[in-house]
RNA sequence: GGAGAGAUGGCAGAGUGGUCUAUUGCGGCGGUCUUGAAAACCGCUGACGGGCAACCGUCCGGGGGUUCGAAUCCCUCUCUCUCCGCCA
């Protein structure tokens, strides 16, 4: 959510910096809705204050043993009307909230102007793609190796949900490891332990809802709740109404968990294989910093899920996505892209966001600043790596010949040395 | 699942219809004293919103209700704790 002041005070400002993401902020709703709330506040907060000195006059005229019926009757008048406002003012704050809730972040000025992906800018690029004579896609060296099993997947549930066996089962299983372990040794992260089921306050926080329950897995039930679309969700929402200390500072989190994606609206894209699916596992990196310090924050959070593919010898890029392409909370977003030999192109394996105090705002996430006043934390969140398509990348990127496919020798510990995956 | 007890500012904890502008303690901040510190003493110290300001309003777990007036009474939901049952 953006800053009510801001938002009150240079309208027009604010609009034009939405415009270059492509939002279409209605300037006329908005001021229309302003001005009656001003007069519709300032009337009922004063019909508040007439209402509490009369309420006052009743307690202290009983406390002497006066007569209060005169002043009883003066109040009927002011109770209607005071009923009446009080009603107009909550439908009408409501009204502003969810205009509110549904405005994206400002871009920062440094995010690159752009429509879609293809007006994102790399900015670097490590390692170099190998060769592989006529290269074979996961899918089909996982099938191959009768390790990925696609209709099992879909017997089970349906489409876009895939079994793993044996040693690609491990392998999956052994990235997460790798992962959590380079994180909290190497990169100082705390690890966490989080639900997988979230209530709807909590989708508010980190800006899901209102405006994208499309992408989520509703629970049937009493309780409005969701499966997680990402740990950023619940990791991110520890902070949702605290008022932290700022020795505190920075907070820094990594969790792995399942992610579940309805997918609505990617229909007919990446069909084949585990690129997209209504479940993955991610391995999540968190941080909640003072905000003078988040720029400098998104770059550290950046190189440590670089370091995850530096590690396992991957070859991938860096982009800095345009004001077109960024999620709706992000000021500013590096994606991670890591090479697939069988696309001839670089994927998406991570994205790195500041959100700024958009998030903090939303959930009321505060530290304690040195005048002592709460002030709004920034928070920013990046995959430190999304597991099933880590998985995608080593078999394309390490397959042999002759189907099997080398283990990277940063995961052979975890594998008790085993060099190959094999039929 | 059954029975009971609770939820009040950073923490602890009083307040059971109107002198509540929410008592008090701890913690925190400032001061006095001191070479410095501690102790002692004095003062300040919740959040959010509106207003140029003076000031006003809202908030006692969430929501609804009764009343001129609700932390306090009623309904409802959530969460926590104790005991019983079941359970990985």
């Amino acid at each position: 959510m953006l800053d009510p002041k801001l938002l009150r005070s240079q309208t027009e400002q604010v609009a034009a910096q939405l415009a270059r993401r492509g939002f279409v902020f209605d300037l006329d709703r908005f001021n229309a809705l302003e001005a009656r709330r001003k007069q519709l506040q300032t009337e009922t907060e004063r019909l508040q204050s007439e209402r509490n000195a009369g309420s006052k006059r009743i307690g202290q005229a009983k406390a002497k043993g006066e007569d209060v019926t005169p002043i009883l009757e003066s109040m009927d008048a002011l109770k209607r009307q005071l009923g009446d406002n009080e009603q107009a003012l909550a439908a009408l704050q409501t009204e502003f909230e969810d205009f509110a809730l549904r405005l994206p972040n400002l871009p920062h000025a440094s995010v690159p102007d752009g429509k879609d992906d293809n007006d994102n800018v790399e900015v670097r690029r490590w390692g170099t793609p190998s060769s592989i004579e006529n290269p074979k896609d996961h899918a089909d060296l996982g099938e191959a190796l009768g390790q990925m099993d696609f209709a099992a997947g879909a017997k089970l549930t349906g489409a876009r949900f895939t079994v793993l066996r044996g040693g690609l089962a491990r392998l999956h299983r052994a990235l997460v490891q790798f992962m959590l372990d380079v994180h909290t040794r190497e990169h100082g992260y705390e690890e966490v332990y989080v639900p997988y089921i979230v209530n709807a306050a909590s989708l508010r926080g980190t800006g899901q809802l209102p405006k994208f329950g499309e992408d989520l897995f509703a629970l049937k039930g009493e309780q409005e709740w969701f499966l997680i679309p990402t740990a950023e969700v619940p990791v991110t929402n520890l902070l949702r109404e605290e008022i932290v200390a700022a020795e505190t500072l920075p907070r820094r989190w990594v969790a792995h968990t399942p992610c579940f994606r309805s997918e609505a609206g990617s229909a007919g894209r990446d069909t084949k294989g585990m690129i997209r699916q209504h479940q993955f596992e991610k391995v999540e990196l968190v941080h909640a910093v003072e905000p003078s310090q988040s720029y400098e924050t998104l770059e550290q959070l950046t190189r440590h899920a670089e370091a995850i593919l530096q590690k396992l010898e991957l070859p991938y890029r860096v982009l800095a996505l345009c004001t077109g392409d960024m999620g709706a909370g992000a000021a500013k977003t590096y994606d991670i892209e890591v090479w697939l030999p069988s696309q001839q192109r670089y994927r998406e394996i991570s994205s790195c966001s500041n959100c700024e105090d958009f998030q903090a705002r939303r959930m009321l996430a505060r530290y304690r600043g040195a005048n002592g006043k709460p002030e709004l934390l920034h928070t920013l969140n990046g995959s430190g790596l999304a597991v099933g398509r880590t998985l995608v990348a080593i078999l394309e990127n390490y397959q042999r010949a002759d189907g099997s496919v080398e283990v990277p020798a940063a995961l052979r510990p975890y594998l008790d040395g085993v060099e190959a995956i094999t039929a």
